[in-house]
DNA sequence: AAAAGCAGCAACCGCGGGGTC
DNA sequence: CGACCCCGCGGTTGCTGCTTT
């Protein structure tokens, strides 16, 4: 098999672009367009391999790229996401507009991988490190199903984010490449915009539709089986429900929810993301009843973690506490925040779980709660999302 | 003031999937 | 059907600048 040979050509430039190189890509682009991106860096003149010039490209001069500072939403958006999907930055991305996989992805490894590990979280498992916590019969029949939505979301999150690069490449063919750039995102806003449900690929509406009806799993396992995902290895009794608006709810800016730089009060930030989620779930009134067995599995971990709450009070409670605060509770000591201006990260509210010390995990009480209230944060994202809920249909 | 340590991030590397011939 | 090409993705590296000692 040949491998192509990239940088290895010699005479290719590797290593930091230069202003001048930057200008040239920008130039060549904006007026041609990338098309093949191997024939690219001769034809605008630069002595970078295709692949150098994609990733400049992708990662940092595409007009549509927000720099700077994660607002608040975009974090609890990140870590729900790999919750569910694991390192598959490419489609976290997909979903949290004007980001790029890489920086999604130096922002976890450099920041959030962190603080989760400081408040006891396993960041690859999303587990409490404390294991005692998760040794009931009925958390592991919790985390099964838990596991098997992560699968069928993966599935669905693939379809989306196959589309949206179908849908860029296809508006960067057929108009030209100014126009191309005016509308980097068409795909992603279709697919979060809940006036613009016609154009929702057919194989992801499918796969919603076969999860309303969950009675018909021969036609799951075909769907799914269209989407041609690697990860899906469910059997039919165990088709989950779905959780489209863990995505809808928290990283579409076209429903308000995700707000920009403005919006960088930490705790205030929580807060009105929980009052959007209120609204949103009062609008839909005609919803069909949240899935059983994801009510189940919430309240499962309820009863895990020793708590009579049902999800909606379970809601009430982490909206109240904040899972924004509890990430900033562990946060003392993280230098990144603490020289970033401190003002912004400091937790005004007092009032979760650990507010005294900089140690977060130093309290096994703590740890106990903290951990409850993550996980509960993240159940009951799910619990205003179930298929109806969907804006798409 | 200098050195060491650390964090953040841009960029590179290698693999795998999909398309084409 | 297999070889080849192109591209995207995730993991990793290495540079830079800041903080600490």
């Amino acid at each position: 098999m040949g491998r192509s040979p990239c940088c290895d050509k010699v005479g290719l430039k590797k290593g930091p672009w230069t202003p001048e190189e930057d200008q040239k890509l920008l130039a060549y682009i904006e007026e041609h367009g990338h098309g093949s991106w191997r024939a690219l860096p001769a034809k605008a003149g630069l002595e970078r391999c295709g692949k150098s010039c994609r990733l400049r490209w992708t990662n940092y001069l595409r007009p549509d790229i927000k720099r700077g500072k994660f607002s608040v939403q975009e974090e609890q958006t990140i870590i729900q996401l790999h919750a569910l999907l694991g390192n598959r930055w490419s489609a976290i991305a997909t979903h949290l507009p004007k980001r790029t996989d890489n920086e999604i992805k130096n922002y976890w490894n450099t920041h959030l991988k962190k603080r989760l590990d400081k408040m006891g979280i396993d960041p690859v498992s999303h587990k409490p490190k404390n294991d005692a916590l998760l040794s009931t019969e009925g958390h592991s029949k919790s985390a099964a199903n838990l596991s098997h939505m992560a699968q069928w979301e993966s599935a669905r999150l693939e379809a989306e984010a196959r589309l949206v690069r179908e849908s860029k490449l296809r508006s960067s063919r057929s108009s030209s490449a100014a126009a191309a750039l005016q509308h980097p995102l068409v795909g992603t806003s279709a697919l979060s915009s809940s006036s613009s449900a016609p154009v929702l690929p057919s194989s992801t509406r499918s796969l919603d539709h076969a999860w309303n009806n969950g009675s018909s799993t021969s036609t799951v396992a075909t769907r799914v089986s269209d989407l041609e995902s690697p990860t899906s290895t469910l059997s039919e009794n165990n088709a989950p429900p779905i959780m489209t608006n863990v995505i809808e709810l928290v990283g579409s800016s076209e429903r308000g929810i995700v707000k920009e730089e403005g919006e960088r009060e930490w705790n205030k930030g929580f807060h009105e993301s929980s009052i959007h989620m209120g609204e949103y779930k009062d609008g839909l009134e005609n919803s069909m009843p949240f899935t059983s067995s994801l009510h189940e599995l919430s309240m499962t971990m309820a009863t895990t973690w020793g708590t009579t709450a049902t999800s909606a009070h379970a809601h009430a409670h982490v909206a109240e506490a904040g899972f924004t605060n509890l990430l900033l509770n562990s946060n003392t000591g993280d230098r990144s925040l603490s020289r970033e201006g401190g003002g912004e990260s400091n937790n005004s509210h007092g009032n979760v779980t650990n507010g005294d010390n900089g140690n977060g995990n130093g309290n096994s009480n703590e740890l106990y709660e903290e951990s409850k209230i993550y996980w509960n944060n993240i159940l009951n994202l799910m619990n205003y999302s179930s298929p109806s809920d969907s804006p798409m249909f």
